[in-house]
DNA sequence: CTAATAAGTCAAGACAATTGACTTAATAAG
DNA sequence: CTTATTAAGTCAATTGTCTTGACTTATTAG
């Protein structure tokens, strides 16, 4: 009598999703290709001139986009470009890592306007959990003491940690990230904040932050070769980051390798984890990153050892992602070093033979990203942006309000 | 002063795109739950009973949907449950192998009404396409003898091959598979049959079937992975089969493998190739596939070494898929006899160690798919169905015309 | 027998894109 | 210098599709 089942279905769509959905194209438009006329847009778009007029009248009120000097190109009336305002929309990023938590402020263009670090004490989530806190409302405050009104434009927080999530751990980590996915963290942060708050791994926040300001701008399908603490895939498919059932899909370090009759982690073997192993170095020592990039820039002996074995591995890594993916391009970045990440894509090189090789390329096989500590934390603020304004069929459907 | 670059964007989009995305949420709705009311798809789709039952009533009129006799549950009005038409739509689905190739016709549920097969005479597209054509004529006349006016609700012509496609050949392929991409095959099945005709990889093809009728049905994350000739994957991701940028998503047959010194791609290590070079069979015999399927149903030695060298390349594999895409479940399919897919599943087990072990897991992390040789042909033809009639954020796109 | 509940329809209304004519402003051609 | 041509952008009426709220119908619980 009763049907236990449920009911399963995609959601339908209406006018709002409609109008919201050109609303983002728009956007996505000026976002990719800088400046753009009305008659621009709607050529590049398919949309009518008049609905074009429509959205950008609308925009304009709202303040995210603004109009530039006319310029006289040819034959007819000049055309007015317009251009996204920057300070349209804030997000804070922020990065949780083994023994650092950052936090940025970004805009609109996906410009760092505020960063603030602090140390994370040993003890996991019970004692960092004010720490971070206390450096989200340091990274908002001084934010507002720069832009006015920005908490008003405040769209949201993003979070960035070391994944796989919620799966059963091994319990031999000794940074406690164990404890962190079990804290209830999402909860803490929206209840503390009272701001929208959305999570991805660190991989995946690379990939975010290299569609927004980097090497993946404007792209539909490439692929971001993470090399941090642990090393994972930012997916970009199909113009959209991709997450799998869980949240989990790009987690590579998992991947078993059989080598030297051993079954390794592909992680212990080319990660920044392995390089420090190699190193005898202090993980959490502060001044480790600089000294790392020195030794890697005058190419130390100890650090070159270590390149020739990851190199191996990781040109495994991107011939197997173009091998299962079919990317337009792989990225390489890492919250490494700069000078390290060179050297590397450097002895990667020649990549191994794939699918890739073919005839028109375009794009680079592998292209160097974002070196920067702080890209995870901008990639972690792109998310809610993303979300915000960035055309994709979820933002359609009625069932996402 | 001339803009050369062109501009890149998104496309809108607009009130039919709108009502297109709603008909196909319904159908898809249909398709997944078996029959439901309009009220039922009114809560599933969050759409308004009004609308539900304008939509309804349009594909009554156009024979996509019929009423069912009215069920009484509990108080209030009777409901009356919908149900998809058979018959509401056709498509035929083409196999090209590499010594034979099959064709089908298929209706809007997936029912293989029709099936013909030929052998591929050696010598690639200039003597293969006739036969083609006229394989894909004999099913198209046999269907229309058996339903009326099954030429008016023909969809389209679905293909799948092995791929990849567009790559600069190794040339060492005796099938001559390279000189049939290299084939104009899309425009002369175009001219040759007045259809819309789509490409997919015989992997590819392998998904969307399980998608539309197997294991995969309504799941929005999963990996076919597919031992035919070769070895690929198909992929659907977030509900819908992933290409990537040239079409080669999931090509997994090409990933090479370091194994006692030696660099082997995947496929010379686990696929019926290999199978039929360890036991010297040829692969044109017709009737190695029930040959095969004997062996391994009875447990045959020289089938056993080879099921145990491949088990272990298929585990991995799975592992590897598991790691990278974080699927609810893992398929496994193929053109190989049942019998030997039965084998291969028991001789993987137990599964590596991977992220998809997680508490609270409702599907097996590895089920067995179809094991037809014509489940490629009919993923070929549930390709066109898709285009037409399942919800996509493409469809809703005014760019899609 | 009556109240409650659920399915489904009706007709008016709201919303957002479309259409085609129009205005404005520039350059090219004579 | 004048005129034709071209392109950007606006105006106002129209169209297509979903929404709303009241209404009808059919059934069961009490």
């Amino acid at each position: 009598m009763n049907d236990v089942r449920p009911i399963r279905a995609k959601s339908g769509t209406n006018h709002e999703g409609t109008s919201a959905h050109n609303r983002r194209v728009i956007i996505d438009a000026l976002r990719i290709n800088g400046e753009l006329s009305r008659a621009d847009l709607a050529r590049a778009t398919w949309l009518t001139k008049q609905t074009v007029s429509n959205i950008i009248e609308e925009l304009e009120r709202d303040g995210l986009v603004r109009s530039q000097e006319p310029v006289r190109k040819g034959r007819g009336q000049p055309s007015t470009p317009y251009r996204l305002v920057p300070e349209g929309a804030f997000a804070i990023g922020l990065q949780i890592d083994r023994h650092v938590t950052r936090a940025v402020a970004v805009d609109l263009i996906g410009s760092v306007l505020v960063r603030a670090e602090a140390g994370l004490p040993t003890g996991g989530p019970s004692t960092g959990a004010k720490v971070i806190l206390d450096l989200v409302a340091e990274v908002r405050s001084k934010l507002a003491g720069i832009v006015q009104q920005s908490e008003k434009r405040m769209v949201g927080l993003g979070v960035a940690m070391p994944g796989p999530f919620g799966v059963a751990g091994s319990g031999d980590d000794p940074w406690m990230m164990e404890a962190w996915q079990k804290f209830p963290l999402l909860e803490t942060l929206t209840a503390g904040t009272g701001l929208d708050v959305g999570l991805q791994n660190d991989a995946a926040a690379a990939a975010t932050a290299e569609r927004m300001v980097g090497a993946a701008h404007g792209l539909d399908h490439a692929v971001c070769l993470f090399v941090g603490y642990g090393i994972g895939a930012g997916l970009i498919l199909n113009g959209e980051l991709y997450r799998g059932a869980n949240g989990n899909a790009g987690e590579i370090g998992m991947a078993l390798l059989f080598a030297d009759g051993k079954t390794t982690p592909l992680e212990h073997r080319a990660s920044l984890a392995s390089l420090y192993q190699h190193l005898s170095a202090d993980p959490a020592d502060p001044d480790l990153h600089t000294c790392i990039n020195d030794l890697a820039s005058r190419g130390d002996q100890s650090i070159e050892t270590w390149i020739e074995t990851a190199a191996v591995e990781l040109r495994w890594s991107i011939h197997l992602i173009e091998t299962v993916f079919d990317p337009q391009t792989v990225i390489l970045c890492g919250s490494a070093p700069e000078a390290l990440v060179n050297r590397l894509i450097v002895a990667i090189g020649p990549l191994l033979p794939s699918i890739a090789e073919r005839p028109g390329r375009m794009l680079p096989r592998l292209q160097p990203g974002m070196a920067d500590p702080w890209s995870v934390a901008l990639g972690a603020a792109a998310g809610p942006i993303n979300r915000a304004f960035d055309p994709h069929f979820a933002a359609i459907l009625k069932d996402s309000l």
